[in-house]
This record gives C-alpha cells, structure tokens and sequence, in this order.
DNA sequence: GTACATCGATTACAACTGTAATATTTAAAA
DNA sequence: TTTTAAATATTACAGTTGTAATCGATGTAC
C-alpha cells in the first residue's frame, strides 16, 4: 500500500474515530476543525479508498465507509520507521528529547514506570 | 523554513556526519548506502541551500558545504511534531508500541530509568 | 592559448499532493 | 415521467519531490 499523505492522514482519523460513516458525516467531523471544502474531502476519501486504507459498502443512496487500516497498525509501522531514520532504532533519545524540553508530565512518567517494570518482569 | 524531504534528509545526514564538506565528498558518503547519481546529490544540496537548511563558503574551485540546521533542533521539532500528530503529545503510547512489539533492549530500559530518575529528581 | 574537464546553475519531467470544479448517475420530487 | 438534487466519479491544475540532463563558467593540460 502506497504511503498515506497528511491530509489522508486527517480524513482516516475522523473514520477511526467513527466508522461506519457516510462521506457526509466524515466531512461534518473534520469540519470541526479543517477548513476544508466538501469536494476535498471526498477526493481524499477516493485516494484512501484506491490505497485500500478505507473500504466502502453501498448503502441505498450513499457509501459507508470504514477503515479497513487499524490505528494501532497504522501508528506502530510509522513509529518504527520514525524512531529507525531519526535515532537509529533507539526509542529513548525521542524520550530523552521530550525530557529536555519539559514536554514530559507526571502522567508519562507513570506510564513509562510501568512499562519498564512490565518489561523487566517480561525479561530477566 | 519549509519542509526538509526524505530525500533531502539523508543529504543532510551525511552533511552531519562530516563537515564541512564539497560536494564531491558528500556525494561519496552517500554512495556508501544511496545508489543515487550525483546530479541527484547536487540537485538535493541546491534545494537545502535554498531552505537554508544548509549554507556554503567559496573555496578556489568548489563549494564547502556545512548544515545550518543542527540535527538536534531538527530532531526535536520532529519528533514533537510526530507525536503530537499520532497521540495527541504523549511520548508513552509510542515506547508502549516499541514494548509491545519487543523492540527495547536493555540499553534501553536502562536509558529510561536514567531519565525517569532525572525527571523526578527536578520536579517534586 | 585552445580544448577539455569539472563544478555549480538552470532546466526537465513525471508522479504525487493539496485543493477543488465539473460530469455523470441515480433516487426522489413534482 | 420529467426535473431536480445529491452522491460518487472524473478531470483539473499548480506546487513539490525524486531523479536526473544540459548549460555555462572557469580552471587545467597540452
């Protein structure tokens, strides 16, 4: 599958976040937040649909779509190939970086003790 | 500044790695991992001067090229931008992602211990 | 000093992207 | 049943990107 652009990128978040839906309420959903044309969205809709990253039923009189791409698919390929180009592999650098610039709050540092103690459990 | 592409970030890495540098030695870097012509190079090293994501001093014959961006503050801008993209700013969900999938090692873990204990040592 | 080699500058060009407008199909209204 | 309205499909078009080739200037070898 061909690589998903960034405005892609929004219209599948809309149908991650409610799927099925009709073009029309995908549309309604970004435009909470994009200034985007009707027309715009539905030819990011036909690209994701041509990449194979949404797929459509026909209903009556419209389409329902729904994301044939999982989120956590999606995030994790593109996690990897961050962390692989930007820090050769190494997932804390990127962590170190937010530490520096104040970015981490308390709820992070939960989570990734957590992780860590998953983790040491999981491997010893 | 506009966008550094793929293509143009892998000049810069190599621009990184070793400078300041002609052409002619970034263009050898690269061949090391990049089958590209060195048209290609030169066109990429023409675009990042124009972004100013790199600059040149005039030498006799040739051009010595050096980065103006550091790799740290483009890093940085990345990855917050990345993350902010793909989970709304939280740094875990992502090493959550790494765990899941095995890819920390224990240089890692111990990494983020290190960091952990850092965090807490400056907020309390 | 003339031809050649080399370097950077300019131009090329198709595919992909962002951002729509127009065309076509078809269900609903009149 | 003809007209209209709404949905999808097709087309548009400029800017960016990947991938170079050509042009023009200038130093080098004969």
């Amino acid at each position: 599958m061909s690589e998903i652009t960034n405005t892609e990128f929004e219209v599948l978040e809309a149908l991650w976040a409610k799927h099925p839906a009709t073009a029309n309420s995908i549309i309604e959903q970004l435009n909470k937040h994009k200034p985007w044309h009707d027309k715009t969205v539905k030819t990011l809709i036909s690209r994701l649909v041509k990449k194979e990253a949404i797929g459509f039923e026909k209903q009556e009189r419209h389409y329902l779509y729904f994301p044939l791409l999982e989120r956590d698919a999606y995030t994790e390929v593109q996690s990897q190939s961050f962390i692989e180009r930007l820090f050769r592999g190494r997932v804390s650098p990127l962590v170190a970086g937010f530490a520096k610039k104040n970015n981490l709050k308390k709820e992070d540092i939960d989570e990734l003790k957590l992780l860590i103690t998953k983790w040491e459990q999981e491997n010893d």
